[in-house]
DNA sequence: TATTACTTTAGACTTAGTCTAAAACTTAAT
DNA sequence: ATTAAGTTTTAGACTAAGTCTAAAGTAATA
């Protein structure tokens, strides 16, 4: 059992259990921004008899403890970040691939002066291809 | 039988049957994003006997040419939208509204100086409460 | 009018997300 | 160490939204 992963799911108040574990293993080492779908299949490589229920409610409390982001970019899907510092996002259309993309490396201007809305958390979602 | 819009979808290239008319009339008029599901439903108050498929597969029917836009924005909803320009999208947490925001109402630069990406198309992504 | 092409229907199917009750496991108390 | 309390997982059922399918219905073309 992974002592670092275990201190920081201590860290952020969950609990840590061997399927805990195994999902944050794989969940806040990939950049590849899963689905719940894929975290399930590649933690039943590890765990061949967890549950769908186990990982849903680990990606959903992990969430809701700060640990990883929740996104929903594209294509109606749900998928997760271990990146929770605000950052952008670029998704390339040929592959369906999502890329973060640094805060600074956009500069977004006059979002403060929006008439009427009180703007809490924004980025800028880009499509289009990944240069070769 | 509108004939507005029955032009309109013509001029898309869409043959304007009277459940692609109803639909239309709906999504066309609205400001509020809906799911697809949504568009069921009040497309069902005229025409109780449609069907899913054929809802279904005349919103993807309009995307597709051009006529409305589907965004993914929040909760793993897919939701369309008649405003198929550039512009950039509000999202009320309080009670999930999605808000357009006019294009010019927010400056972004840099976009075009992202390595490795070729970006087609951005918009910034909001969330926050509307102001009473 | 007949034929061809297109659209809709009704219901089945799929998938991802959630619910449930019982079993299993962990932690706290004695 | 044992018991009790609390937490987590399981297995399977359920749900909702999106898709598929084959037949029926409608529109366009010859």
């Amino acid at each position: 059992m992974n002592a670092e992963i275990v201190e920081k799911l201590r860290g952020h108040g969950i609990q840590p259990s061997a399927q805990r574990v195994a999902v944050a293993e794989y969940i806040l080492a990939t950049d590849e921004h899963p689905s719940a779908e894929r975290v399930l299949a590649r933690v039943k490589r590890r765990f061949p008899m967890v549950s769908r229920a186990t990982v849903y409610n680990t990606l959903n409390l992990f969430v809701e403890k700060g640990l990883v982001q929740q996104l929903v970019l594209t294509g109606g899907r749900v998928v997760f970040d271990p990146w929770v510092e605000d950052h952008h996002h670029f998704i390339d259309e040929a592959t369906g691939k999502i890329h973060d993309i640094p805060w600074d490396a956009i500069e977004v201007k006059r979002v403060d002066r929006l008439k009427g809305f009180d703007v809490r958390k924004f980025h800028v979602v880009l499509k289009g291809r990944r240069r070769g």
